[in-house]
DNA sequence: GCCCAATTTGGTCGTACGCCCAAAGTAGCA
DNA sequence: TGCTACTTTGGGCGTACGACCAAATTGGGC
């Protein structure tokens, strides 16, 4: 569709398709996946409706496209910067103060839920993000073991990512959830030691 | 709308009504919250489509009373099932076998998504279902409380209903993610002594 | 057995949608 | 400079939607 002939033309072609793609996704958090029509896409990307369907084979391609790719690199920039800290005390203290910049009404937490939501009806979208998921998990489970965290190292992991989301999800309905007052919990969650690990 | 005259054709109308809500509850989680049409829940319901405007406003108000409805009794009855048992390895036990029968895919989970992304965009259902989430959240810490959990109740139960909720998203995405597994990590997080509750 | 309010019917109106396509425009390459 | 592939334009087709309403129907109260 874009393949195999001269650079300039094919550049320009892909501003277009990216400002497509963006557009998209600004208007995934602002009016609904599903709301997202052909007309509104060019509008904001101002180009004409007949565009999206020269560079996408439906609105559908065109989010699943976007979705997928803005996810990805949102769960991989947070995981860099988890597991970039070596020990449990200031990885968590970082990684609640950025959940604090999500107010879970912001269109990057509604982009995440949607995203999910859409993936239960769309099988390419429910592989592409549950492969994105389990690579998180992984790697938060990974770094988990390298701090010493000896006995349930993924269990944790899938309840800190699931957790994670699960405050995004809450946090748009209580503004007045603060993540930074959630450390107690989380840190016991997290710490192997304690009292019982293994039975 | 429906009021001060004769019994029987009043109850007629509530018949209708309560098929129509039926209804929409089931079509928001085959096809989504925002494709649930008048046409479509008239033909579930076995009406015609003027119906729909009779009883309610819009289909709007038809799914934001349909869902407020049924989220409210479904926090009602898990929380009152969680507080009946009287010790946390017991009660944890039974709330992720419950857990358990929400793959993420079925209505009822699909329902709980939708209904938290719509509450964004229409603040009626905002408030009702953030007061619901907030009786959730208290009702859990007061149990907590009787357990003997002194430090951070509060805290505790936010991660745990924020958890919950995460879970039902994340295992939409991932069948074999058994909560049955999270017990080690979530007793933890629940459990009031350990090493690490005051600093 | 009549009356009237509650309920249901069946159809219409205007709007917006996704997708498509023929034609025009644009820019590297030979 | 002319050729060719890539990109963009602008409009059109068929479909489905939400909302609305006048007329018909139903059934309990008098």
């Amino acid at each position: 569709m874009a393949r195999g002939a001269a650079q300039g033309t094919l550049d320009r072609g892909r501003a277009t398709r990216d400002r497509l793609v963006a557009a998209a996704l600004e208007l995934v958090g602002e009016v609904g996946w599903s709301r997202v029509t052909t007309r509104l896409v060019a509008e904001r990307a101002g180009a004409r409706p007949g565009l999206v369907h020269y560079h996408f084979a439906s609105v559908e391609d065109l989010l699943v496209t976007a979705a997928t790719g803005v996810v990805r690199q949102m769960l991989g920039d947070v995981l860099g910067e988890l597991t970039a800290h070596r020990d449990l005390d200031t990885g968590l203290a970082w990684l609640l103060g950025e959940l604090g910049r999500y107010t879970g009404t912001d269109p990057a937490s509604l982009l995440l839920t949607e995203a999910f939501l859409a993936a239960s009806r769309i099988p390419r979208l429910h592989t592409d993000l549950g492969a994105a998921i389990s690579g998180f998990r992984a790697g938060v489970a990974d770094w988990l073991r390298g701090l010493g965290h000896t006995a349930d190292a993924d269990a944790a992991a899938t309840v800190l990512a699931a957790t994670i989301d699960g405050l995004v999800l809450h946090r748009a309905l209580d503004p007045d959830l603060d993540p930074a007052a959630l450390a107690g919990p989380l840190h016991r969650l997290l710490a192997s030691g304690g009292g019982r690990t293994t039975t």
